[in-house]
DNA sequence: ATAGGTGCAAACAGTTTGCATGTAT
DNA sequence: ATACATGCAAACTGTTTGCACCTAT
């Protein structure tokens, strides 16, 4: 993953244009904007290069649809709305989650998913 | 899903052996030593029925994989190994999650994931 | 006896890979 | 010029479905 291709651009102007964790579909969609043509392959092999470069997160939701977002927030959780299926980042944290780890188990890192509606389909 | 086949008790069995949440692959596995040549789509066609009835509760991880559990246990929420790749239940959790959801924003539910290396896997 | 369940194989959906072509350097 | 990236189509993997046969009731 080196060169500075037409599609990688619009790939990570997807993210710059949504401002939150999108899918491989959302990405393709917002991506064929900017590259119209713009394969499936392309989405999948870039993605997987930026995550290794760790110019891309993974976040893994349930349902086995994996979201993306680019890195250097700190800290943070994620919530799901059941109604549109967009996942938000959730700035806060700050609860203890040590006291939840059981007896000999290692604990190296934790995710919390908040499901519910979200403020567009709130309202 | 009303008869009590051969197959299905083998499933059931297998929750009952384990005592922790299991993928498909898993509950495969298991309900063929009771039952060998148990088809994979039976695995799939049984638990999908026994989520619909609430006798099994899934609980989605990341990876795309999916583990099932036996309902009945209190709140609680799940720990995965990163070693073995099993998941055990954590049973405490008393957190306040609500400080975390934005304003405008309706929680319905919320999980815990916590990944680390287990009991076995730590020593 | 018969409705519901099973096993197999085919169908599907999402992801990955091989290969010829295209393009950034 | 050339090595890397792309697009397409084929291959794979995990899940679902159609259908003939089987079995618990």
């Amino acid at each position: 993953m080196e060169r500075n291709t037409q599609q990688r651009q619009a790939i990570l102007n997807a993210f710059d244009k949504a401002e939150r964790p999108l899918s491989i579909q959302e990405i393709l969609e917002l991506a064929q904007d900017d590259c119209p043509g713009l394969g499936i392959a392309t989405i999948y092999r870039n993605i997987k290069a930026l995550v290794g470069d760790n110019k891309l997160i993974s976040v893994e939701m349930p349902g086995g649809v994996a979201y993306y977002e680019t890195p250097g927030h700190k800290h943070h959780h994620h919530f799901s709305c059941t109604n549109c299926q967009k996942v938000f980042d959730v700035e806060k944290c700050g609860l203890n989650i040590k006291t939840l780890v059981p007896d000999g188990f290692t604990l190296e890192r934790h995710e919390i998913l908040l499901y519910g509606t979200c403020g567009s389909c709130s309202r």
